[in-house]
DNA sequence: CGAAGTGTTGAAGGGTTTCAAGCATAGTGG
DNA sequence: CCACTATGCTTGAAACCCTTCAACACTTCG
């Protein structure tokens, strides 16, 4: 069933995300286009693959086209905590362009096609275009609100609140990329994943899952979302959607 | 003793921990003069005061020049997290280039002294210089690393293993600037500071202290650490320094 | 001297984990 | 078509890490 609804996304739209995305970084015109071009022959990733692992030298640059991802860190005795969860017009590692390697595994949730763009070529346009040097600043400013948002999800939240507050989130990143519905979207995490992203363990991710679905806030079965109280369900988490910046850069001038 | 401690540190070498920064970033020659010469005039901050506020519009950046700073997410019911701790050389509030408002606030920790740029300044300069502009993506991806290493920190290790990875941590980032002995160096935050950074109680960051204490790791007394086992503390806090990519920048050549 | 801030300690409580088992569903191969 | 297996969801009970509440010692400062 995983694969099943992960196929589905790959035939959508072919970059309809990353361009949603490139815009709202405050790309348009020529320097749009070129973006949008990056990283032809889009490659497709299996579920359950990983496209950079922990260690790996950082060569290549993906840009997420369709299904899920995250960002995994994992330790010794087999704890994993996620730190980002990717959606369609994400990039899935940025810091190739800086570093030597990275120090973390992207690992496809669902089946994923993504754009592959050497360093070196997103660096020297970079290099030649100040509004693709800024639009690369405003990525990594917001996955940086993202990350810490986060933190104050895991540090100070219950599983309760922090669990409304997730899905709060990803109702309006899909939204915004035109992938969610009014009232909910198809969530292909398995608790499991879930847990690794909040730092819980599966266990109590159902228990709490459960809870959001008793008191009618949300209705989750077979992967498929349905966010019954919006309202309620963002007081539960304590939920300000400023962090994500959904309404784009703010032009310098 | 707060305000002493500070005083004392407000008086060193005008901006060098800055430079240092800089210069990793890959920065020379006259891009490096630039970027050191902003901000004349720097600016005072007393503990305790904020420099920026969450909800603030966003018109200048910050530089910490001297004294310790943080990041802090506040809660309706008082609760707070800290997303980073800021040294000198940091920069505070990168974010206010790309975004209309913050969603956190800056706090002087000890009395600190700042470069305030404004964004105007920092923009047209990173439009003129890509160099620059690939400074500023490099010092956000560093911030990233940390915030996600902090996720792992807070979602998936002990208080134990988390207060020993950020005294690592933080031993490693003072070295970087200058002001690390090889042992040691001054820590001017409270425990309830620590808690505040970890997710944790001020009580049980006490507790987690004298356990580190206890075990002959480390000494801490008025704000002095000392770290007496740095590779027996490395081992129970599972740290790896890769993250904080002290290796400076990779060219992109 | 009193007040405020910080560090410390004890006891009780709770949120989450751990361990274990059972159930449902989808995919596989005979 | 039916075992058979694998994966994910669900539930229960016990244990544990951390929190909460409370009190006290110590220092600094007005």
């Amino acid at each position: 069933m995983r694969t099943t609804t992960a196929l589905r996304l790959i035939d959508a739209q072919p970059k309809k995300a990353w361009t949603v995305r490139l815009t709202a970084a405050g790309l348009d015109g020529a320097d749009l286009a070129t973006m949008d071009m990056l990283g032809e022959q889009p490659r497709h990733v299996a579920a359950r693959q990983s496209l950079v692992r922990e260690g790996d030298p950082a060569e290549t640059v993906y840009v997420l086209l369709d299904g899920w991802a995250a960002r995994v860190k994992s330790f010794a005795d087999g704890r994993r905590q996620s730190t980002a969860l990717l959606l369609p017009g994400d990039v899935c590692n940025l810091d190739a362009l800086y570093v030597g390697c990275h120090d973390y595994t992207v690992l496809a949730l669902t089946a994923c096609r993504v754009a592959a763009v050497s360093r070196q070529q997103l660096g020297s346009l970079a290099a030649s275009s100040p509004n693709v040097a800024v639009a690369l600043g405003w990525f990594a400013c917001v996955e940086n609100a993202i990350a810490t948002e986060w933190l104050a999800c895991i540090g100070r939240r219950s599983a309760r609140q922090h669990l409304a507050h997730l899905l709060c989130e990803l109702q309006l990143r899909m939204d915004a990329v035109g992938l969610a519905e009014a009232d909910g979207f198809l969530l292909p995490l398995t608790q499991e994943e879930m847990a690794d992203a909040m730092g819980l363990t599966a266990v109590h991710v159902n228990r709490t899952v459960q809870s959001l679905r008793g008191e009618g806030l949300i209705k989750l079965d077979a992967h498929h979302l349905r966010i019954l109280d919006w309202p309620g369900l963002q007081r539960v988490a304590g939920f300000h959607p400023g962090y994500l910046h959904l309404d784009g850069i703010r032009p310098l001038a």
